[in-house]
DNA sequence: AGAAGCATGTAATGAGTTACATGATTTG
DNA sequence: CAAATCATGTAACTCATTACATGCTTCT
């Protein structure tokens, strides 16, 4: 049910088209929250309008229909964001990925976690690029759509980043403390 | 495929049972990167024994049946690590909820924000005293599996925290500045 | 003896992916 | 006029959840 009130909650900002909500998934939810390709998000839409939770309020080119949430819809997510469950599923394939690289060698998994830190990085760049072009007006509003979303990324990224870096040095010494040998090849 | 390279991680750990894996999933990886259900675990095991990735070293009490990953499994395993897509899917229904609070007033925004922040203090709280009960020879090592997992935590913790803070105290300044105004209401 | 935990599974349904399909409009 | 982008969908398949089912063992 989460890409329903995903999709509730994008519409509750500004109503939007299934192609244009498919792309402010990409810029939004996808890289922290949720993922959906543009076909489930089409067909989902679908059975929000049979459901009377959002509605088509316009009709353009090429099919494009610009759907808005309903009464009732704002209602169901108020409701659902209101009754959080005890624990919500998390599917983090980048991190599953993380924690399984103890099984390469050290030195693999050293570059690797390097790799990680430094993806942190150019991210926290990219974002802090973003909010610096964003027009004054659109930084003050704290309860504005993008704004938790990239504020988040302000708190998280710095999170990853140090922690790959932090275990880097801890591989590093470990790696010190344990071959006082050196590399046996020349 | 992630649940199959999460059970074939686990397994390169160390050997075990369905059972036994799906707590062990539970212990680790569930909180930040995958969650499975036993059932799906059990039929996943099924599957990678027929593809002769893990095999059944042991049977034991009630059916009880103990899993190895075999050298094809490793190697499954590594190329795996080693070739990671460009994007991997993330699903967090916690966050998920986060970047959709903006749809509440913001008195009840700002609740639940304090109540994440309070959240991840605990689990905060949870996680140092797991550490702190750890025999010292199970925290050095720094490639052995949970310890990736229980890091990281230490660094996302207090981020998620105080994140959730400071978007309390950006409320708070908005409101401050927005209504001079004070509740209608005696 | 009963409860809690151990241990594994099946069947039906729902969520999500992959591949395929179509055609209009805008931009260079 | 070709390429890029806009715009929406269907069908087949796989992944994941829910509900059901069974029986053993240990602890109190």
């Amino acid at each position: 049910m989460s890409l329903r009130y995903a999709l509730l909650g994008l519409l509750a900002d500004e109503p939007g088209s299934g192609y244009e909500l498919a792309r402010r998934f990409e810029d939004t939810l996808d890289r922290y929250a949720w993922h959906a390709k543009h076909n489930q998000i089409y067909q989902e839409l679908n059975r929000l309008a049979e459901d009377r939770l959002v509605e088509v309020v316009a009709e353009g080119a090429r099919g494009r229909k610009t759907y808005a949430i309903t009464e009732a819809g704002r209602t169901s997510l108020v409701e659902w964001l209101r009754n959080p469950p005890d624990s919500g599923v998390v599917r983090n394939e980048f991190l599953l990925r993380l924690f399984l690289t103890f099984v390469l060698e050290p030195a693999e998994a050293r570059q690797q976690l390097q790799q990680y830190a430094e993806h942190a990085q150019k991210r926290l760049d990219h974002l802090n690029a973003l909010i610096a072009a964003l027009p004054p007006e659109d930084v003050a509003p704290p309860l504005k759509f993008g704004h938790l979303a990239a504020t988040f990324g302000l708190w998280q990224l710095p999170a990853v980043r140090d922690w790959a870096l932090h275990s880097v040095a801890e591989i590093d010494q470990w790696q010190q403390s344990h071959d006082g040998a050196s590399d046996p090849r020349p």
